[in-house]
RNA sequence: GGCCCGAUGGCGGAGUGGUUACGCAGCGGACUGCAAAUCCGUGCACGCCGGUUCGAUUCCGGCUCGGGCCUCCA
């Protein structure tokens, strides 16, 4: 078994990973809030601990890692967008789950084993509420219920901030019905119209951050291995839910590791729906961007470091998969910690964890991966090049590339586009069309080439090239792919 | 104002107390009708000022600049 270390944000240092029950390993990773389409920068935590998935499954046995991500479905974001619609909540949030999901999917994230509702488990809220009241760490004020952070001694270990500096950095009007301006709500009351759960007190629904807490508790347990998320929750959402399940469960810590994910830039600043400098997943596939070239840009960096998402991140992983295509593909699966290959490194190296062990290197894998073809490249066959291509196809595999067939891979995908050809007709109709005049096309210029007639030759492979069809000619003849 | 993070070549992006990944782009060459792909070769870097050290891009301190959080946010 080798070391994995993992980079925890409440020590802020890397540390040897030891989970509670090795049979069972619980990772909870907070998940979308369903009102719009997700951008790019929320597929980042998606794929990341997706990847840390494959992972510890790969580490521990398949069945070992119990996957938790929630999909919040209550949220005054939701609310809003319903009542703008003239739709109900619940409509909203099955609508944007469904493009999560199929967003998410295209981009090779597998889905994880539990992905609990919060309006599922608003019951289990209350009563971790309740139990809050009871041990005094939580208030009742104005039909809204508090936590008082004045009572948990720990708050803010997880962020790193102390009392005074939460104080000098308010920037929000505290509520007159706060004790403390740091509290923050578990139970809200709820207005006509909205959605609502009956409690202990009155008709209302649950604070953001209860939910967490109380999903894990039901789900996973008391303390999880593993919470992840971005950056951005560590404080408020993840301090104060650390803080609810220490004092409701009597000082247990809701996490042995806390990982963050960096966030996606867009230029100069983070990329956020508030700042309107987003990019969807669905803009990114439509323009005709293969999942995995947008799974690979997302993990070009290491997956605490900000990435700055550009065009050419995408030309670049676009080429990269390609030639990866081209010289991998064909080698099968082997299991990566074979002590053959001189690649064994990537994934384990007990005294000093290199790799996928140290705390999820995978630039540095995808570097010796390409260090590896570059050695190789114009070497003659024999088994260790064999056993390091091997061992450098199912690394990128465990991160959920190079999972196609090459063939399937530069396949030209045609696109219905009447436009070009002058045809009319239902999509399935203009394909098949499309496909009789590329061989018409194909033949064509067979004929030309074999005639030296360049002229119609290089005309046809222009013309074909703007449909995102590339012509190579070779020693064998001519092959066809995709742009 | 407080807390946190970062600063590497034209671009992206790792890592390391001494030999400076990897990719993309560029340049030269081979191959090709021309391209493309492939192959061979090649240039380019570690924010600033101190300190520790035989030696620092790597460790320590300060500074500057940039980003994030402190309010919904992956």
């Amino acid at each position: 078994m080798s070391a994995l270390r993992l980079y925890n944000t409440r020590t802020r240092r890397k540390e040897i990973f030891v989970p509670g029950d090795p049979g069972r390993i619980t990772m909870y990773v907070c998940g979308p809030t369903v009102y719009s389409r997700a951008h790019i920068g929320n597929a980042r935590p998606a794929v990341v601990f997706d990847v840390l998935a494959r992972l510890l499954r790969h580490l521990y046995g398949a069945d070992a890692l119990v996957y938790a991500r929630n999909i919040t479905d209550i949220d005054d974001k939701i609310m809003a967008a319903a009542v703008a619609e003239g739709v109900s909540t619940d409509e909203i949030a099955a609508r944007f789950e469904r493009h999560y999901v199929e967003d998410m999917g295209a981009l090779g994230v597998a889905p994880p084993d539990l992905a609990p509702h919060a309006t599922h488990h608003v019951p289990g809220m209350i009563a971790l509420i309740g139990a809050l009241i009871d041990r005094g760490v939580a208030y009742v004020a104005d039909g809204h219920v508090l936590f008082s952070v004045a009572a948990d001694p720990d708050y803010g270990s997880l962020s790193g901030r102390d009392r005074a500096a939460m104080l000098a950095g308010a920037r929000v009007e505290v509520a007159t019905y706060k004790r403390d301006g740091a509290d923050f709500v578990l139970w809200k009351p709820s207005v006509a119209g909205q959605p609502r759960w009956e409690s202990p007190w009155g008709f209302g629904r649950p604070g953001w951050h209860i939910e967490c807490s109380a999903m894990i508790r039901e789900l996973l347990g008391e303390t999880v291995d593993i919470h992840g998320g971005g950056q951005d929750l560590i404080f408020p959402h993840h301090e104060n839910e650390a803080a609810q399940s220490r004092c409701a469960s009597g000082g247990a810590e809701l996490a042995r590791v806390w990982m963050h994910n960096g966030f996606l830039s867009m230029g100069a600043d983070k990329m956020s729906k508030s700042l309107g400098n987003v990019v969807s997943v669905g803009e990114l596939l439509e323009q005709g961007w293969d999942g995995e070239v947008l799974r690979l840009a997302l993990l070009s960096a290491h997956y605490r470091q900000p990435l700055e998402w550009s065009q050419e991140l995408l030309e670049q992983s676009k080429s990269r998969i390609d030639r990866w295509y081209r010289q991998l593909s064909s080698y099968a699966d082997v299991a990566l910690d074979e002590a053959r290959s001189s690649l064994s490194g990537i994934f384990s190296n007990g005294e000093s964890p290199a790799g996928y062990c140290n705390d999820l290197d995978l630039p540095w894998v995808v570097a010796t991966v390409d260090a590896a073809l570059s050695y190789w490249k114009s070497r003659e066959d024999c088994d260790a090049k064999r056993s390091d291509l091997s061992m450098a196809a199912s690394a990128l595999r465990l991160m959920g590339l190079l999972t196609k067939t090459a063939e399937r891979w530069f396949e030209p995908v045609l696109r219905p586009k009447p436009a070009t050809f002058g045809l009319q007709g239902s999509p399935g109709e203009l394909i098949s069309e499309m496909e009789m005049r590329l061989h018409t096309l194909r033949d064509t210029r067979n004929a030309a080439r074999a005639a030296r007639d360049f002229a119609t030759a290089d005309r046809i492979r222009a013309e074909l090239e703007a449909e995102g069809i590339l012509l190579e000619d070779g020693p064998t003849g001519t092959t066809w792919r995709r742009a």
